[in-house]
DNA sequence: TTGGGCTATTCAAACGTTTGCAATGCCCAA
DNA sequence: TTGGGCATTGCAAACGTTTGAATAGCCCAA
């Protein structure tokens, strides 16, 4: 059952050379007799040899290998992330060992600690929606581990962030919807404790006030799971119980704004022309849906390349986290479809 | 930079003793002395010891890590299928290391090689469509090396498979079509070099057969790259060109069927009145598109889990691949929503 | 003959663990 | 006094690789 690979001291067996010959003509090192490379090099290849990497990160102290924690896999946005993450990874030569929190605190703490156990190099984190207090992350700080936080960064400092702009995108989206003539616009906010709903809460206030609407708080309607069958419910009672009518919601992420267009659609509202509807992140299924849903695009493969940029550089000693204080802000895009054009 | 980790060494050298008996003492080896159990065990927790995997997988040969190797992570498919491989993998002990193909043959064998070098103890691959030779796969099985196939699954000896009964889910759901009184069903097909897209094709046709319906190619039309523009695009061409008006669409997948959709809507049919449309896989949106979608329900979870206890319990010797020919088949369920019923 | 200066190779230690075997020290019986 | 038996601990090798320092062999000049 066991692979039985051939390792450097097979091919100086082989070739009655000794092991430290073997690794440097490997490695073209000066100093070694041109025709015993090429015989070395030959029985590597007839011996398929094929370096083992654990003896080597154990001899570096290094595993090229960065860990990545996320909430979860099933996430459109983390999964286009992931798909960055990997790509820079991958053409830098190092792997990806992946775990998911399920958004569990306890799930965090302990991957981390199965991580730097495994000798990982640094640590890519969207930290889950029960984590509130970071000393597990200021603790790796402290010691200079290589930590990049993206998308749910925490307010700590020296934390290295990555994220996308979402007090403008949030921004421009309730001035999109201002501009086409809704007025009373219902936020549908995500879960307070993440910084990225407070800024998309906040990018939707500034918005109205810079139109001359004063945010109503009661406009401001929490949806912490961000599921359309929540959103559903909550927008249905909305419409019943507010007495000034919404005309428009401006969703903290797709799947809330879905539930909104359910709910208006099943109170006989026609959308785009009564009611406006915007999302957040652009998931696939927004030009999908009928009618093709207005949103926010955030750039998750850049966010995964770009933290995966700053992490590497960081290992490699490439920029000096004491020094270069980075929070890097990615630009989103209002994506207008017909849910939000009248 | 570096995480000045405490090793073995550094407990030895504190209470002066040797490496050997701090390691069995904190493994509760008999025949330590219990005071001095108790003493290392104390010097580990101040000194915050956390024992080094990679020396452990080098002195042991076994990573207790397993590879998994997708072709896209941005598949809902997909993700759902990792969630359950790391649910599993986490709970054994196990680390996941990720890497995903991007459909293309050279990532999976660089991929594969990697992996190796990094003594990985196991891997899970669903391959990608350029896949046609399965050589690079049969070299590890006949080595013995463990390796268990998901979803996309290649017809060689003794691989062990998990797959999802394509053939019956399809079957159900054609048969689903035509008990709502619909003839003319055309099948969107995925491309043929997949044993999944082939074996939906035949339950669809198995389905009419049964019906008493002969299948027509003519109504059997690729959809290959299975996005809904695709799908739109070539839906609408059909649409003019059939003389045999088609009353229903079984799609390979639930974005071709979404495309199927579109079109449909375009070309002024109501669904599900005038066209009933079938997807498969059932991803999240299916419910959030209007007219909302049936499909057929692909336990992805589920098949995350199966494969990594098949090929956990292989790495861990439970069950011999020689004698035990395993090939798992999950069952899938037909979610029936407005698209198909009228 | 001595030895300086090459080139090509080997030695040995190190990374952090585990583990078979040996060693130490002590008690107690013969 | 000898030594068997026991409890406890240490030694050293091994996993596969790298790397500074040492060595071997040779040529050539003085």
């Amino acid at each position: 059952m066991k692979l039985e690979q051939a390792t450097i001291k097979d091919i100086a067996r082989e070739l009655n050379l000794s092991a430290s010959t073997v690794s440097r003509a490997l490695k073209n090192y000066p100093g070694i007799n041109s025709e015993t490379k090429r015989k070395v090099k030959a029985m590597a290849e007839k011996l398929n040899y094929r370096p083992n990497a654990i003896a080597l990160s154990l001899r570096h102290s290094r595993s090229f290998t960065i860990g990545v924690i996320i909430p979860e896999v099933v996430h459109f946005f983390f999964s286009t992330v992931i798909s960055g993450i990997e790509e820079e990874a991958f053409s830098r030569g190092y792997n990806v060992i992946l775990t998911q929190t399920n958004e569990k605190l306890i799930r965090e703490k302990s991957s981390i600690n199965t991580m730097l156990s495994n000798q990982i190099d640094g640590v890519l984190i969207s930290y889950s929606k029960e984590t509130t207090d970071f000393e597990h992350f200021s603790n790796l700080i402290d010691k200079g581990f290589p930590i990049v936080f993206f998308d749910r960064v925490p307010e700590i400092p020296k934390a290295i962030t990555v994220t996308v702009d979402d007090f403008g995108g949030a921004f421009e989206a309730t001035k999109h919807l201002v501009e086409q003539g809704y007025r009373n616009i219902v936020h549908l906010a995500g879960p307070p404790n993440l910084k990225i709903s407070r800024e998309r809460s906040e990018g939707y206030q500034a918005a109205l006030r810079e139109s001359g609407i004063t945010p109503d708080p009661a406009m401001i309607v929490p949806c912490p799971l961000g599921t359309n069958a929540e959103a559903q419910q909550v927008v249905s009672k909305l419409l019943h119980t507010l007495k000034k009518k919404p005309d428009a919601f401006f969703a903290h992420n797709d799947m809330s704004a879905v539930g909104a267009m359910m709910a208006c659609k099943e109170a006989g509202l026609q959308v785009p022309s009564e009611v406006g509807i915007v999302g957040f992140s652009n998931w696939q299924f927004c030009s999908m849906v009928d009618p093709t849903l207005s949103s926010v695009y955030q750039p998750g493969f850049e966010m995964g390349v770009k933290s995966t940029q700053l992490l590497l550089d960081w290992i490699e000693k490439k920029f000096d986290p004491e020094k270069s204080e980075i929070s890097s802000v990615l630009v989103t895009e209002l994506i207008t479809r017909q849910s939000s054009v009248r």
